[in-house]
DNA sequence: ATATCATTTTCGCAAATGTCTAAATGAGAT
DNA sequence: ATCTCATTTAGACATTTGCGAAAATGATAT
């Protein structure tokens, strides 16, 4: 049974709200770890597209200049290219100039690992 | 400088491939985790949302009824489920009913874990 | 049965995303 | 200087996403 506090703590939003103190504490836990969020996140929808998880896998075996990139992934090297600038905007992969060529590698090892990391997640859940 | 192999590997984009057995490798050695890329990226767009960062932050204290939820964020309470139904889907999330109320509280201790090495991930590239 | 209320679903819309084609840029080669 | 070619940028288009408003559902209480 729930506790009915039953108290309106947002103007917002005219619902009623059960457990007012604690939905106040837990506000003031989110306001300290709330700076980070928008930038978790935007790592995050980076990283939610299939094509650019290819590509920092197929770069994770070492540097490809973007038409290589654009023949593993199967799609423009328009489209390759632009991916490529997303990933290297957010400061995950480095580039090389090589006469007209550009070769792309990824920046940070970290975030391989990560990578690894949630994959185990996922490969256990599916156990 | 660029070895010059310069064939045309894939029917699809005709455009110069440099590497054209190192492509290959690659795209062989990315079948092998394709199956996986799929739900990696569905995990990461579900994460890729600052709303649902703060509903998984929110959760990991305890379990919450969907209108605190709600109050937490700040939103409106069908958002709120709409959102918690996306987590509950991808089975992050388990709900409890009592009476009226329904309770959510998250389903694996693995993704907290996750999500906290992935802000460390953050936090050392601000270093 | 009816009323009440928490939650879920449906609908609509504004904003963001992914890829393509075509044009622009940049660097070597003739 | 001009040509060639790898890459990038711009524009367009279809798809997806996040949220609010309103309607539908489900469960308790009267």
């Amino acid at each position: 049974m729930a506790t009915s506090a039953k108290v309106i703590v947002s103007p917002v939003c005219n619902v009623t709200c059960f457990e007012q103190e604690k939905v106040a504490r837990i506000k003031a836990e989110l306001v300290k770890e709330e700076h980070l969020l928008p930038q978790l996140a935007e790592l995050y929808k980076l990283l939610g597209n299939v094509t650019r998880l290819k590509i920092l896998l197929a770069l994770a075996q070492g540097e490809l200049c973007v038409c290589d990139v654009a023949h593993v992934l199967g799609i423009t090297v328009a489209a390759t290219s632009h991916q490529l600038k997303l990933l290297r905007d957010q400061g995950w992969l480095a580039m090389r100039n090589d006469g007209k060529m550009v070769y792309y590698r990824v920046h940070s090892e970290g975030l391989l690992k990560a990578l690894k990391g949630d994959c185990c997640l996922l490969e256990e859940r599916l156990a």
